[in-house]
DNA sequence: GCCAAAGTGGACGGGGGCGTCCGCTAGCGT
DNA sequence: ACGCTAGCGGACGCCCCCGTCCACTTTGGC
């Protein structure tokens, strides 16, 4: 019989899923969950084989990958809903959701997607969803959101976020940032403009071209 | 030598022609501008050599099957500069653009690229953005539009637009529409708040998995 | 130090999109 | 009716990505 399974890999080995993991994270931010496999591994100095033995698929390289940012997602909503003002609370979790979603590309994919297979981020996301439509009842009973708001103008938002799409990172956040006060700014229910962040520039000289 | 070139396709071949610009239209409408050239050709009931004889390069077929759209994107900024009330003009330009952006979902990537040969939609696009940015300034005279608003808040919205990715074109029209009175909201100088239209569910069961 | 087993990466076959070439078909001028 | 030629589409070679197999290398317990 066969003492079943080691758990516990080789020192070499562990550090090269690591240095997998660091790749991943770094492309799919900058790149999106469509970078090829073979780039991951290329980028973290390992063969393909290497790769496909730690993470059979790229769902579980991304859930991997994304726990950081899953947890960050998490926190802001629990940040939000612990605000003692509700409407103040509701604004920081649109400012810091559209931020954290500008920063990293893959993630608004991935947490958008339906995973065919098992994937945590179903229950991540329809736990924020839950969370934020209680906070946004509590804002709406404040009189500061207009109460025909539904949950599912947030996803409205964050895919509406998603669309944000520009080279530079640094571009990309502060179109966001623009974007998630003007949002704010259409669900106040009694809206005393407050300024606006800085102009965002969007794709100042090759958005993308045509394949 | 060589009297040069006919310049009248043959009867046949105007027909394929044709053939082909209605499918590349419906294709890319639906599909957005990465459907292969072999699938259009298909479509068309056409052979690829054709395709390519007819359309050497994507972006010439794409030039060709959106002047439709590009038509009505001109109408829709003159309609909204010629309307006597400018707010009303730009509230205009934006709903009909959103629309008129969600149900193609390539011409909007056609629209925000910059292709890198010749493609008049450059031009075309700098000929809206002025215009817009003329009737905003009428509008802001006029108090109903923010003050700080600036063209490339446009844009954003444009590229935010098209982040309402949903396979139903009627459910991405409605994001549209709701996502066009948002805008509107946050764009008002001193908003009364109408009603907004009808709550947009999107991607109800799979939105899209990953490759 | 040694050696079994865990771990590795190069190489392979498969699939799909790309753009082009070429022998056959069928419009059109006479 | 005929033949010339524009027009056609199947087939080809190229490249890139995918997921897997296998002979070699490294780790770590003794």
């Amino acid at each position: 019989m066969t003492d079943p399974l080691p758990h516990t890999l080789r020192s070499d080995a562990s550090d090269n899923r690591e240095r997998i993991l660091e790749a991943a994270r770094t492309l799919f931010a900058t790149e999106g969950l469509k970078v090829p496999m073979r780039e991951i591994a290329r980028h973290a100095g390992v063969g393909p084989a290497t790769l496909y033995r730690r993470f059979p698929t790229k769902q579980t390289l991304a859930t991997e990958a994304f726990t950081d940012e899953m947890r960050a997602c998490r926190a802001i909503v629990d940040e939000g809903s612990a605000e003692p003002d509700p409407w103040r609370g509701f604004c920081l979790v649109i400012e810091k959701t559209c931020e954290l979603h500008a920063r990293s590309r893959g993630f608004t994919e991935a947490f958008m997607a339906t995973f065919p297979d098992a994937m945590d981020f179903v229950a991540e996301r329809e736990y924020a969803l839950r969370s934020i439509a209680e906070l946004a009842h509590r804002a709406k009973d404040t009189g500061h959101l207009r109460p025909d708001f539904v949950v599912d103008d947030l996803v409205l938002v964050l895919m509406a976020n998603r669309g944000l799409h520009t080279p530079s990172k640094g571009a990309r956040v502060a179109a966001s940032r623009r974007f998630a006060a003007l949002v704010i700014q259409a669900f106040q229910a009694s809206p005393q403009h407050s300024p606006l962040p800085p102009v965002a520039r969007l794709a100042p000289a090759a958005p993308h071209k045509i394949t």
